[in-house]
DNA sequence: CCTACCGATCGGTAGG
DNA sequence: CCTACCGATCGGTAGG
């Protein structure tokens, strides 16, 4: 019996946290209300209270579930004895994935940072930042040439940019993939737009 | 007496446009309110809503401001007789610049387009999507073998990326100038990160 | 005695 | 150009 009253507690937490994402994605956190949230669980206020403290707490889950998930990808493949350039294609390409299967969650993510408490945040900018970190040293050891931190972090945030602008454009039902979009991003880092066009 | 009323009238309004890209760049459009404005610019919130109708038509004049700035600049650029890498690298430093110069309109820009009313917000998305068609037919004149509309438009969107992502990392007073930023993000799309770093 | 949950409403503040 | 306000809605909580 509290078996099943635990799992379905998970399991209508989790349907808080999906709706909130969608809700979060579409609206913005500040132009989607917790009675807005209530409504598309079919569900009150109050309900949505006796599972969150306060509505930081649901954009806290929406933002961590996905940086998580994040993290454990890139680091099973950081992880990996592979070459660093295979390294960097597969971590595009499970970023991509990652994207596609939660855009709501990383749209959320990339926007919504300003709106946690400050501890809040900080936990989400560290797991951020060891993300940035990991490509920055993928990077390195492909053009030793980089040189300085600074401009090995630089180009990692130019990679960055790359994949997590598509947020803003791209179309999973599109002519191009997300596996073409992760290609051509790898492909422009390692060798130039006049090569990944070949 | 006419003219000098006018030309305060429109030095106060810049002073509002100015003000509240900075509010609506550090706190959002929804987190920042009307009467934030007014205390910022040391007056009311009735002096505002002399200058402006609605709250979502300020917002319109500090996107329109500087998309007409990026426009211009871009347009100047691309009608110029240079080759197409010349032509994209002027462009690169242009915006680069433009977001140095207006970092907060930039933000504003970047995060805000869904709060402006559908017609206004059409008008904004109308230059943007001049801008990228500008940059991908320049990207298909230098590496013609990207062949299709669509993997071209996806370039085209990746150099943005790298451009526009800076907006969430980039420090004018930092290590990597932003000269430096438009060169790396250049070279990377024609020759890749590992030419870039030579 | 606890949990899960509801209808109604709290004190404050938003844009106008 | 300000003070004084409005209809409505905000995040969060009361009793049961």
């Amino acid at each position: 019996m509290a078996r099943t009253q635990a799992a379905e507690y998970d399991q209508r937490r989790r349907a808080i946290v999906e709706a909130a994402a969608a809700l979060y994605a579409q609206h913005g956190f500040l132009g989607a209300s917790v009675a807005d949230l209530a409504q598309r669980c079919n569900t009150s206020k109050s309900l949505i209270y006796h599972y969150y403290q306060a509505k930081e707490d649901i954009l806290f889950d929406v933002m961590n579930t996905h940086v998580q998930a994040l993290d454990e990808a890139a680091h099973a493949i950081s992880e990996s004895p592979e070459r660093p350039e295979k390294k960097l294609r597969a971590l595009a390409h499970a970023f991509m994935r990652l994207y596609v299967g939660a855009a709501d969650r990383h749209v959320v993510l990339l926007n919504e940072l300003d709106n946690l408490p400050k501890a809040r945040r900080a936990e989400i900018v560290k797991l951020q930042r060891d993300l940035i970190a990991l490509v920055r040293d993928m990077l390195l050891e492909i053009a030793p040439r980089l040189e300085t931190k600074a401009r090995a972090h630089a180009a990692a945030m130019l990679f960055f940019g790359m994949i997590n602008w598509t947020h803003t454009w791209f179309d999973p039902n599109g002519a191009v993939s997300a596996d073409e979009i992760a290609d051509m991003a790898v492909d422009v880092a390692l060798g130039g737009l006049v090569r990944a066009a070949g």
